[in-house]
DNA sequence: GATTTTCTTGACCAAATGGTCAAGTCGGGA
DNA sequence: TCCCGACTTGACCATTTGGTCAAGAAAATC
């Protein structure tokens, strides 16, 4: 599932930190001149590495993550993950890069002035939530990133994230305005609309022991998005298009 | 201001995944035989170094932290630190049983049959949200650990935490029943709380950047509060008792 | 004041870490 | 066939890691 990851490469990155707003133009193999396209080895092995990656830092953080696990986990030995990325930094940065993208997509295409808020919340919550089904791990990465600090993602936010909440902030202002929901401040409705989705992908291993499951399958997430829209579009008074909103019953299971 | 931390001492500690259910009654001290009350020094000295070391791993994660960090910033040399904690896994520990208790209080406290629904809850968010914003690093520091798979904590999570969710959807089932709330999943709900509520703890970095913020002050923790306060009243339709909301504005600032 | 216990700390160690390197193998174009 | 650049990899290295130790300084106990 996910999305299609761009043909990440490598680049010889500063501390990541200081690097300017947009989430790199396309970057340099670590290796060789090839600034054009990559040879299909390359690709492949890229691939393998940064998925691998998502994973461990996705677990562990970036200093809690080792180069050696990561290779091991890609089925390379490390010297050829070196090969690839220069540094631990640069392969982080490239993972970083990877789901940034993705992360404004469903937030971009969903909250659009033209929807009513009834269709448009629920199409956002719907689809954040099968993000956290279908590709938890981008998310708790972002998680982990956030939580120590956010110092690789921190142009990122301060930019592309901050101008897009306010671009959406403007829409949901103007559905109050039209008198299409209740005043809220658009700002934390955003905010609680992540946290209350990624929660399922964050938390994951404690919603499901508590709920007593190995994993979450299918049907709790069916409840968890039924009880989060209801909440939400009754919580705001989004009513107003049809909607055929199936009245599962959304017991705990 | 957060709560009165149990006089924790170390413990020899198995690797913790292993340790059944109730979080460790009172430790042993990593020498000596003093099983009784310990020397006021110690009790300093466990609490300085619990305290560096909360901070050091809700930013690193257990993997990611150094025990030398943790000692330089607890003012101590290295080798004492491992004097009152043998272990880094032991003093990982001891942290998380700190901040378990902690965790379970408001809950308790507020969500009780007695109240109703509007206030409880309302209560519920106030309280969370105050520890989001005055204690903002066991929240993280939780979070990092349950990212991670949660091994350390998998026992309370499956115990305590699991019995306290089940009693207390049984307290939201008996307000639903007496049509004090219209028909939520109280799990689920209980999920929404949490991650709406910690959000501005685990996520302080990124809503203060998109909001432009160096810190989250207090104007925001209110709109916050507000924001989420009216969304789960009118969403579970909690309306019932007079329960003087303040009108505040709650814009974006 | 003597003795025992608790605490303090620099020096030390084996293992793991991020990263390098040089000597290769491979595959395709001339 | 030869060549050349892309890829592979075991061996290696300096640094950092968690943890130990022994010898001494302070407290507590008598």
């Amino acid at each position: 599932m996910a999305a299609k990851r761009k043909t990440a490469q490598t680049i010889r990155r500063q501390p990541a930190a200081d690097r300017e707003a947009e989430p790199a133009g396309d970057n340099l193999p670590a290796n060789g001149s090839n600034g054009g396209q990559a040879g299909a080895i390359r690709r492949r092995n890229v691939e393998k590495i940064l998925k691998a990656a998502e994973s461990v830092f996705a677990k562990k953080g970036f200093a809690g993550a080792s180069t050696a696990e990561i290779a091991r986990k890609a089925g390379v030995p490390k010297a050829n993950l070196h090969y690839y990325f220069r540094t631990k930094q640069d392969l982080y940065g490239s993972v970083l890069d990877a789901i940034l993208e993705v992360w404004l997509d469903a937030l971009d295409e969903e909250l659009v002035a033209e929807a009513d808020p009834a269709t448009a919340l629920g199409n956002y919550i719907a689809r954040k939530m099968a993000a956290s089904r279908d590709a938890p791990e981008p998310s708790r990465l972002w998680a982990i990133e956030v939580i120590g600090g956010a110092r690789h993602v921190q142009p990122f936010l301060r930019n592309r994230l901050r101008r897009l909440v306010k671009e959406k902030s403007l829409v949901i202002e103007g559905w109050i305005a039209a008198g299409k929901m209740k005043p809220v401040d658009p700002a934390h409705l955003l905010f609680m609309l992540w946290a209350a989705t990624q929660t399922y992908a964050d938390f994951a291993a404690q919603i499901a022991a508590v709920l007593d499951r190995k994993t979450l399958d299918d049907g709790i997430f069916a409840a968890a998005t039924q009880t989060i829209t209801d909440l939400v579009i009754n919580g705001t008074g989004a009513r107003q298009t049809l909607r055929p909103v199936r009245a599962r019953a959304a017991r705990k299971a």
